[in-house]
DNA sequence: GGAAAAGTTCACTAATTAGTTAACTTTAAA
DNA sequence: TTTAAAGTTAACTAATTAGTGAACTTTTCC
């Protein structure tokens, strides 16, 4: 009894990926590739974030450094901006001192 | 003798970092983030044609599964584009069916 | 060498980011 | 609990990308 209580809940156990692929269709489509873009527009404002606090900068420091205002550095962080390449180059160089690195798996 | 014209030489070997440092600046400073922008657009170019040759697409195919047209592929290819990172994102994804990797060092 | 395919460049419009100010909300410290 | 600092949001303009057609150049291959 237990077990087949085991087994009716472990039908209902879906990998993150296939749900994805279920809701938003397999990796490479359109609608894949926008749900996909929205999600990495978020970490990476997550990420930024978190290395700001790292380096114990504030918002408005951040912005001095790579000349712009806090208020753009909110949006970015919370995943309101669809940024350039040269923006996120910005930040990290001259905001962060560090370097960015791309790769294609 | 011989070993003073080593010296000599030698006094002449600079390292590309030191080089970029004298030219454009430290990193993190704007003269410096600005030329590494436009390095790693050129950069960025390279690789997405080498992996969109390795994929055995042309340029209008690519175009034609990204939703744009070979000129636009062909102006990011070649580092005149500045680009938005849902751009970038699209390219891999539907272009090349891979995915892209963000890392800050 | 010639033709077709692939790639580049130019010129232009529409769409979107970048940049900014100001008001508002949240957080942290006294 | 008050206050100042930090962070968020909205609204707007200016600057730039995204998108496109067409002409031109280069490459490929028969």
């Amino acid at each position: 009894m237990k077990k087949e209580v085991a087994k009716k809940a472990k039908d209902k156990v879906v990998s993150w990926d296939k749900h994805l692929d279920k809701k938003y269709g397999l990796r490479g489509t359109v609608t894949r590739s926008e749900f996909e873009t929205k999600s990495q527009t978020f970490i990476l404002g997550e990420l930024l974030k978190e290395e700001r606090e790292k380096a114990n900068l504030t918002q408005a420091e951040m912005a001095e450094k790579t000349g712009t205002k806090k208020s753009y550095i909110s949006r970015i962080e919370n995943g309101r901006a669809d940024i350039q390449l040269s923006t996120l180059y910005r930040l990290i160089e001259q905001g962060l001192n560090r370097k960015l690195e791309l790769t294609i798996h």
